[in-house]
DNA sequence: CAGCATCCACCGGGATACTG
DNA sequence: CAGTATCCCGGTGGATGCTG
């Protein structure tokens, strides 16, 4: 963790790229790190955006193989989730001009170099789901 | 990218932790890996929980010293997000009954264990992020 | 100072219908 | 089949006022 505490401390006028940090000084939205937190939150951190990733790791697909893989998505929300991906260049769209028509999804390498500190984060969250959860009951039983 | 290929890919019936993945099988909603990372991102990936736990990390604080911290956020929000990981067992509340009343908070050993993936996030957002506004500016300008 | 309750604006996201 | 547009509901979160 001593590497982590490192990383956590920052003066604030350091470039941000070297020292990402959550913030041990203000945490105020001219933090420059706070937005990206933010930023990378509301990509990433939306309901379906990880997973259309995840499932679009392995091989490109189509928009209705895409839809059926990643069950219970709408399909308004594969549309919008798809676009916000690819404007952010995490996700590629090839369409090919048939009838009917066909439009292959896949992962670009950045997209796909998301996936590793998305899996140390899903490690995490796996190895101590059972603690939190645990927690959460103590908690609800007396909070007293 | 071997590892994370690797991990990438489970069969359904493997237990989760051992195999972490975004869902290279359906991600349906009766897919555990799934309810995970909604899990995970729901408690962490709200609009002011990491702040918090990233202020918390260093040191305890009270609750108005935190609010000044973590600024922008509300008198309700920071009430709210503090209960989330006080019952999630990220964060520990010590209350002495004086008067005028203090509390502390302070990150508990798995919230500060937190920090670790997450900066992986963070850095990863931070070394892309360039790329990924220049990727969002492309778009934006030719969206034919 | 710490915390709860109330009211309200906003937006994410589901259902659906229509176009190329 | 792929994509857009419209409608609508529920949750999130901000502002504010009251209590211990």
């Amino acid at each position: 963790m001593a590497t982590t505490d490192a990383a956590l401390r920052i003066t604030a006028d350091e470039p941000l790229v070297d020292h990402p940090h959550l913030g041990s000084s203000t945490c105020s939205t001219d933090n420059p790190a706070s937005a990206v937190i933010r930023d990378v939150l509301s990509r990433v951190g939306d309901k379906w955006s990880l997973l259309v990733i995840g499932v679009l790791h392995d091989e490109p697909l189509r928009f209705t193989a895409l839809q059926r893989k990643v069950d219970g998505i709408s399909h308004r929300m594969l549309t919008q989730t798809l676009r916000n991906l690819e404007r952010d260049g995490l996700v590629s769209r090839t369409s090919y001009p048939e009838i009917p028509p066909r439009v292959e999804y896949a992962a670009t390498p950045l997209g796909r170099s998301l996936s590793e500190p998305v899996l140390g984060l899903v490690g995490w969250a796996a190895a101590n789901h059972e603690e939190i959860m645990a927690s959460r009951e103590g908690y609800d039983g007396a909070p007293a």
